[in-house]
DNA sequence: GTCTATACGAAGATAGAC
DNA sequence: GTCTATCTTCGTATAGAC
């Protein structure tokens, strides 16, 4: 939990929080509280645009955090990126108890009710694809290829995490994984579809 | 939309509506209403349990019509199962102009806030898994390797899922369609892991 | 089965004191 | 920066008439 910071910094990180745990709908202004035990006349002080100021930055910070574990990987090849992202969610997942899960599928799939955060979603998904794309063309994908390659590997890594959510169990992760790995060896074999 | 029927199931079915669109939390008796122009006075008439009613049964309406579709096309074998499914989800999120997504990851991701019908999405996609890998076993693979295939295809294809929804676009399902192709075919190359 | 009215609670937001 | 009301809106649920 965020425990040091200010109570800016505080209400944030309950915020991200929440947003993975529940969706943009559990983000209220009274669970941030209760969870941050911060005051509640602050909130207004530090978020003037309330409850949607405060879902627009956490979604900005997690969504953030992602994009760079990715970006930095992906320096060292497909393979690492690939390889470092599902390590993440193995983590995020065992030190939530599995009760948390991506907060920009979260926002994706919150629908247009209360405030509307999907277009910032769809360009954070949008630049994981296009960083995992640039390190496969790196490595001799064509570019359509990579494209469509890229598209795979967020598809099955968010979509297992979404599956060990509901085990309980980083398996999910596992075996995308192991089935991955096959997909990555035989790049070389069929670089252009 | 549900115009004909009765005025329960035009609720039931403006529940599943907004189930796929916003996930359980968007599910407000307001909403349903508002979508079916049902008569107020019948809510706690057909639905005694209130809202978390509504929701429990919109999750098993359209939870049953994926496994439907699953269990039909496995019958011909997991290629089969496999295309079905991507066709069904391209043609759901073409006719709902891709405003709706999977019910039962909306429920699965949605966290203990509220009602909560996770242990039911559970057990939906431990059904999916189970009739894939079924299917799978039948074509020579080992249980072991079924699973994992099976766990690659569910966790592609719902990934894809919240891809298209984001982009308004059916490629991504088209994106993994192509290579998870790459990947049945392989099967009979690689039947043990 | 359906209607109106209303009680009740949760949550967002604001005002003004300190 | 933080506190204590307070207003308002919204959504669930119930009651009783028709």
């Amino acid at each position: 939990m965020g425990a040091g910071g200010t109570t800016r910094q505080k209400m944030l990180v309950g915020g991200v929080e929440l947003l993975r745990e529940r969706g943009p709908a559990g983000v209220t202004i009274d669970a941030v509280l209760a969870r941050t035990r911060t005051p509640r006349g602050s909130v207004y002080h530090h978020f003037p645009g309330g409850r949607q100021q405060i879902v627009g930055e956490a979604l900005e910070m997690s969504g953030s955090a992602i994009s760079a574990i990715i970006q930095e990987s992906a320096q060292d090849g497909p393979a690492s990126a690939f390889a470092h992202l599902i390590a993440f969610w193995k983590k995020l997942l065992r030190e939530n108890d599995f009760e948390a899960g991506c907060p920009v599928v979260a926002v994706a799939i919150a629908g247009s009710a209360q405030d509307d955060h999907r277009d910032r979603a769809r360009e954070i998904i949008g630049g994981w694809l296009g960083t995992i794309a640039d390190s496969l063309v790196r490595t001799g994908a064509t570019p359509a290829r990579a494209r469509t390659l890229a598209t795979l590997v967020v598809s099955s890594v968010e979509g297992a995490v979404v599956l060990c959510r509901t085990t309980r169990s980083t398996a999910p992760l596992d075996d995308v994984a192991g089935e991955l790995r096959h997909l990555f060896a035989d790049l070389d074999r069929r670089p252009a579809e």
